[in-house]
DNA sequence: GCTTATTTGTACTGATCGGTACAAACTGGA
DNA sequence: TCCAGTTTGTACCGATCAGTACAAATAAGC
């Protein structure tokens, strides 16, 4: 018998609620993913299912916290945040492999888990407004393009999954980069269409 | 007793799946919702849940044939035919309180749906690549537009679903709507860039 | 080595699952 | 009005569900 720690448990509970969502995902495959019976799983997670869930999504939002959030915000260079965001952002969905469990679980449940759910894709698009802001965009274009970058990067999740296709994701997440990569003030947007009139 | 006819029928039944996605949607549900007995839908579905899901899928994928890609193809002024394509997505998805069942069936089951999923998303982006050249972009501006497109839309009903917004889905498609509406043929593309690097 | 605490794992629970069998009710044609 | 075909609906099936009870195995401290 080997001995699990709650961590890799949980990672191992993660996978299984990303491959077969939240009602797919019995008891019977958590056992068969992580090894343990159910007894060592309710010993781990007095309060079952929806507690596991819960852990995992913490667990999740965690994670982005560390590895993305908070280098938004205290990164010195604001453009070097957004680029090291879309690193790990490639890195943890595995470059369009690995399809996101808060966006699954928006879709696919109601009350249980959407407190959790808007919180996580809310401070995303407040940190990552604030970086964009820094970077030279202005106020209302940076809050437009922070919502439309983690809408897309859901899109473009739900997309490769959809065709089965991961290089959908690159292919979104490289023209997201370049988008966010050239900062213009409203001074400047006014520049481009002034330019475009002349032609 | 009142008779029901197959197609209103399957329109309940796609509700339960919507709402519920494909595991959490029990034939249970299903009775509640449709008003009718299991017996019933299993006449109406004699192979069954599986079968009532390919046939919702397909009867999603004919909506949008008739309503969305069809049109698409066939509208003589290519800038009608894409903002006619944002009014019927916008009334399909019910300005973001709706979701897409394609969508959640992607994330949520692996390989029972797949084919005809991918076959949605590849015959919207085709079509709409191909409108969106007639409308002035280069071929390679077209599919890459048409791709981020349709990802964009799946992103806006995901982040709006998620955040319990449907402005935010409102918000993308209007953002969507303009992005479509400038041409810029690869000519043109330069044009901007040369006039960026004069400042 | 023994004892206690902790972790693991299986048998079992009542409920629900997808699906089947077949009786009941309804409809249409003669 | 009657009968045959069609549609509806419920009881039931074996399997699986989330969760519980509790015994077995392991680990740590004395």
């Amino acid at each position: 018998m080997v001995r699990r720690n709650r961590d890799s448990v949980l990672g191992n509970i993660a996978e299984v609620f990303r491959r077969y969502g939240y009602e797919g995902a019995s008891l019977g495959r958590m056992t068969a993913a992580t090894g343990l019976g159910k007894g060592s799983l309710y010993n781990f997670f007095p309060d079952g299912k929806e507690q596991m869930a819960h852990e995992v999504l913490s667990h999740v939002h965690r994670w982005f916290e560390e590895e993305i959030f908070r280098p938004l915000e205290a990164d010195v260079s604001p453009d070097h945040g957004l680029q090291r965001m879309f690193d790990s952002v490639e890195t943890y969905f595995q470059s369009g492999r690995r399809i996101c469990l808060m966006g699954l679980f928006a879709l696919e449940t109601e009350d249980a888990f959407s407190s959790q759910i808007r919180t996580y894709f809310v401070r995303w698009e407040e940190v990552l407004e604030l970086c964009l802001q820094r970077s030279g965009w202005g106020e209302h274009e940076a809050r437009d393009l922070a919502e439309d970058t983690v809408s897309g990067i859901q899109g473009a999740l739900v997309l490769a999954q959809a065709r089965r296709e991961p290089d959908v994701f690159v292919r979104r997440m490289h023209a997201l980069r370049i988008r966010l990569s050239h900062p213009a003030s409203g001074a400047r947007q006014s520049g481009i269409r002034d330019c475009l009139q002349g032609r």
